[in-house]
DNA sequence: CGAATTTTTGAGAGCGCTCTCACGCTCTCG
DNA sequence: CGAGAGCGTGAGAGCGCTCTCAAAAATTCG
């Protein structure tokens, strides 16, 4: 607007530079000096109360907000945690971030979250806005993962949590979901079932944790030699299982059982098979993994694996806010899914179609 | 550890105090002044590709990486948004959110998130936080609102964008969705299929925006007066949506049809019909709002009304990155929902059961 | 009532960075 | 060959806050 806005110092007069209260113009209308403002702004009791009610007068006067990145700087400890997921749509991360987030809120923390849409570029960058953030601690539950990450992280003096990809380290702990043990007991309970043509839905296979669990249903379903299987893989989501679904018939192959990496592909599959006209369970049966609360709204509900993600979540706060003594070791923790049986599986069909 | 460690100058060998490397530290190794390296890392091109590379290599070998608050402090611009929403859970939200995340990491912008949970308080709470980051833009999209907030807002002088709850402003600007427009349109659509007997299922009726929708109802339903009605209230969510429905009909209210507030209670509602073996859409039909992805996964899927969450995510982008001129008058964009017929809804049962 | 405490307050030095100036250097050109 | 133009660089002043240290004010007590 005003063309001649200079940068000269408005001296005095400086109101109409920028637009936010400052709390030295605080302490200049509280006539007091700004150590006292600070002291009534972080509660200190050893403010005398009339003093106290005119600073707090004259931050009201002035619409006066804190400046977080200065408070920061000048040494306050944060209070802010970095969060970094796969997929922020996949219920499974959102659950854990919410169940994190509502700990954190409690505790006075918050959590400022990051997606990186399964590209490792993007991890890499998003760890390195968190450490830019100075957060003080950093979850990271992803599937995609950079050797070099470990080491940058390493470097740092900050308590790091991983999901799955991570190894135990000085501040590091990772939380191990045992994926093969839930593996083997859908396995184990479709095969009871009479299942013998079975498929594996998937999602990126470039990311070894992916590659993993594709490669454990492989290894899983070996032991059965007379189960045939077939694996496939698409983005993840309710579309991807869809169009997973779509490719295995497309292929000739006609499972009695597909195995899905998780529920929020398993939306899809089960969509797929029903505008084919195909029945749940009678002739497929269909799982996931991680029980999604949607899960058991689905039509049918959905069979799945357990994995306690409130109880991760929470765990992630525990252990990203420790005193650092508690950890300086680095641990693992072991989570076993457990088998939820609902209506999406059933005895595999008597004839083959 | 260190006992003795007091807050004496160590001089020279400030190694052992803050972990992280400071620019100071770059600067020295790499035998510059502090300006250089700001130049190099901020790619200013007035840098000898000598100087570039020697001051490259400090930074690599002290894993230097630059505290983000400082920066900011010194005067960087922000290239962070902030977003405050309802209730993260709820597939609508989360759209919004990954809409204007997706163009915001696309610009070189990053957006944080805060969940109120509906909770005004909270609200309050979640916008000092945002202004306390000094955010370069901040997207309300919410259901409660405070009158206070408005006047907090009006203050700063900040892009700000409302969903819904909002009045246009200086520097502010509401994306109102012509509600009363959409349920029009359910409710003639139902009332064309032979419907007489209608619920609605809404969610927090302390809220008045959502209070408000109720009473769209209301007003609607009463222009048909041979038309039967009732409403009841739970929490936000497919659980919510399943005790919705038990309510309903624990009250010996048999509705033909089923209006609901959003998709996400939808989805109980149908569930719980279905546990009961009420057959969707030969007895009850279901509506729902918003048109999830997720709507048309379910069995049967959902007939709604479509919002372009996505639309709305990029427009709220470039609203509150937009040249402050562009903005300065304040406005209103206006939505219109669409119809959007899928399986659960179909024509009245014949006779009353 | 003055000394000894205790409580309340202020001055000022940073925190780690950006940015403005001004300076030195290398070129160009008259 | 000297003046002027550019480019590359360094010095240093903040940004808005917290915190230490010491001084000032209030309170207590012999």
């Amino acid at each position: 607007m005003d063309p001649k806005s200079s940068h000269a110092p408005t001296s005095d007069d400086d109101r109409s530079r920028s637009r936010v209260a400052t709390l030295q113009q605080v302490a200049r209308l509280a006539r007091v000096s700004t150590a006292t403002v600070s002291r009534v702004l972080n509660n200190s009791p050893r403010v005398r109360e009339e003093t106290r009610r005119r600073v707090l007068r004259a931050v009201r006067q002035l619409h006066y907000l804190p400046n977080y990145h200065a408070r920061l700087l000048a040494g306050a400890k944060t209070r802010t945690l970095g969060m970094i997921v796969s997929n922020i749509e996949n219920p499974f991360f959102l659950d854990i971030f919410c169940a994190t987030e509502a700990r954190a809120q409690q505790a006075g923390y918050e959590v400022v979250v990051e997606n990186t849409n399964y590209d490792r570029q993007r991890l890499l960058e998003s760890v390195r806005s968190m450490l830019a953030r100075r957060v003080a601690g950093l979850a990271i539950i992803v599937s995609e993962i950079d050797p070099q990450l470990f080491e940058e992280l390493s470097q740092q003096n900050l308590p790091v949590v991983f999901y799955d990809v991570g190894r135990p380290g000085p501040n590091m702990t990772n939380i191990r979901v045992r994926y093969e043990k839930g593996m083997q007991r859908v396995l184990e309970y479709l095969y009871a079932l009479g299942h013998r043509r079975m498929a594996f839905v998937g999602h990126h296979a470039s990311l070894s944790p992916l590659q993993e669990r594709r490669r454990t249903f492989l290894q899983m379903v070996r032991r059965y030699p007379d189960v045939e299987h077939v694996t496939v893989t698409q983005a993840d989501g309710p579309a991807g299982g869809r169009a997973a679904m779509n490719q295995l018939l497309a292929m000739g192959f006609r499972p009695t059982a597909v195995v899905c990496v998780n529920d929020f592909m398993a939306i899809g599959v089960l969509r797929e098979l029903r505008d084919r006209g195909i029945q749940v369970p009678e002739e497929v049966s269909v799982t996931g993994f991680d029980n999604i609360a949607l899960a058991e709204f689905l039509n049918p509900s959905l069979t799945t694996l357990n994995i306690p993600r409130r109880r991760i979540g929470h765990m992630v706060f525990e252990l990203l806010t420790a005193p650092p003594e508690h950890l300086s070791m680095g641990q693992e923790i072991v989570i076993e899914p457990e088998l939820v049986v609902r209506e999406s599986t059933g005895p595999a069909p008597q004839r083959a179609l």
